[in-house]
DNA sequence: TTGTATGCGTTATCAT
DNA sequence: ATGATAACGCATACAA
């Protein structure tokens, strides 16, 4: 059309402040620039941090984020992602035996798996290399001179917890080292299971002199226990996390921890997932990010 | 319909796993049954704690929440809040000169302000008595002893930021004692504001016995710089926040602050959104929930 | 360049 | 009780 009609036509659009409605539109395109995002409460520390990033990846092409909570108790119902006013999903939350992942995929919904995977269904994902970073944790812990270790994990159903036990597990056992069962806990990545955990390892009558924590949320509230009982940091306890998420590099933390580039992460799923969307059949691909070592305050030798 | 046909078209929906479209519903009905949130960014931890709470609410209700992020930088399109997508719009970081609820006004979507509100417009708003609860910081501090005072605040742009330092000062004006403009700071509710204001107040050659933060993230912020100065809490300083989110009843900060209910204020702005939706010409109601003081290990005497 | 028709998947209305 | 039809607001394809 010509210039001059053009800018008459924009020129009304804007008097009567007329905005195209997004439900004619997507009707019409089966396209609604809509990604809905699972994740737990956004209570839990952890996930702001990788949510965040992921929604300004989103917002930059152009499409918006739906928070969808995916609580332990009532499952998701897969009609709320399923009702056609998703694009994709991005799964942070996904457990090894979780049928999600596969409802998506017989219905032809484009979606990631990221920071958890499950090895039942091919799929896009972008993890850590989890079993490494725990690997690093065991040869810090062992070349401080620490022997009596505790852990915290988390859930041995998601591909994180198990994958970073099995690290620290490996890790320590090529000297020798292994985590007594009195000193382990396991429990979903949540402050109260570090706080709670930390608390039953104090009350151990020969306690841990180091704790490997499952992630930094866990980690923080076995911080928070540990500072309940008086102990200081890292005179008489060291405690490791896992993630690096912003709160570890608190001065009033200064947890060591192992870190992950939850950018990278996200910038990661969010492009797999708009390229799966233009190209549903390209094949699947899996990516794994390196972490490291991070060494602030919380790790020192036992206290002998 | 009979009880017979029924079954079998739900049988039959059942097995072609057949969802209704949401675009087509709500084209013809006019509803999304979503409501957008404007929040700043998720890795803010005074958001989480006060959107979780509203998504929970809404959800139980039916309605899906949309993301919303509102940069100070580049400021929200309202053509992302008018395309006809959402049900209503509660508005988290209205600073008193902005614009968009003016606009939502304007073009009749239903929005709540909460814990912000803007004197220019009539709305529906759920707020704290904030400068009550600064009140109460300023008679807890008088009480311990406390002359020489120093103050990172909000933003004055914000009811929140203002009606806190004004009931600040208020109760300290009450027993003559006032604020040094070189023991007062001011910036954006975040945990960089807090850390670099209360380094630079710990450089003045006199610094203050005792910092009210204008909220906790603030606080946790100026406890992490108090705590990288080496400083012991409550021995060396004291300091008080204000909102009570989760991390203030940590043990590793035990901060003294301000209790705000944020479910019971969710919980307020989401009825009156969807009442709105339901009775667009009802009159505007605002509702102020009342703020206590929570004792914690942060706060003590005076150093003398 | 401009106008007109069709379809997207619902809900609602109106006959049958 | 059932079946047909219009309308929602947009995009698209086609005709004028």
């Amino acid at each position: 059309m010509s210039e001059a009609t053009r800018n008459r036509i924009m020129e009304a659009a804007r008097a009567l402040s007329y905005v195209p409605s997004e439900a004619g539109r997507s009707l019409s395109t089966k396209a609604t620039k809509r990604i809905g995002v699972v994740s737990a409460e956004l209570t839990n520390p952890f996930f702001p941090q990788l949510i965040e990033p992921m929604r300004e990846g989103l917002e930059k092409r152009g499409y918006r984020t739906l928070l969808i909570t995916d609580r332990a108790e009532n499952p998701l119902e897969i009609g709320l992602l399923a009702d056609g006013s998703l694009d994709g999903v991005i799964l942070t939350t996904a457990t090894l035996g979780s049928s999600l992942p596969h409802e998506l995929a017989s219905r032809r919904i484009p979606f990631v798996l990221v920071n958890r995977e499950i090895d039942s269904i091919a799929a896009d994902t972008c993890v850590m290399d989890n079993r490494s970073g725990a690997e690093q944790v065991a040869q810090l812990l062992i070349r401080l001179g620490h022997r009596r270790v505790g852990a915290i994990f988390g859930p041995q159903e998601t591909s994180t917890g198990r994958d970073r036990e099995v690290g620290l597990r490996a890790g320590l056992s090529e000297v020798g080292v292994s985590l007594p069962r009195n000193l382990t806990r396991r429990g979903p990545f949540s402050y109260e299971t570090g706080h709670r955990a930390m608390r039953e390892l104090l009350d151990n009558p020969t306690p841990p002199a180091a704790v490997f924590c499952g992630n930094d949320v866990i980690a923080l509230g076995a911080h928070s226990a540990a500072i309940g009982r008086g102990l200081r940091l890292p005179r008489d306890l060291t405690i490791v996390g896992f993630d690096d998420i912003a709160m570890a590099s608190w001065e009033s933390f200064g947890l060591t921890t192992v870190r992950c580039d939850f950018t990278a992460m996200a910038e990661a799923a969010v492009g797999m997932l708009l390229k799966r969307i233009k190209q549903p059949s390209l094949p699947h691909q899996r990516q794994v990010l390196s972490p490291r070592l991070v060494l602030r305050g919380t790790h020192g030798p036992p206290a002998s």
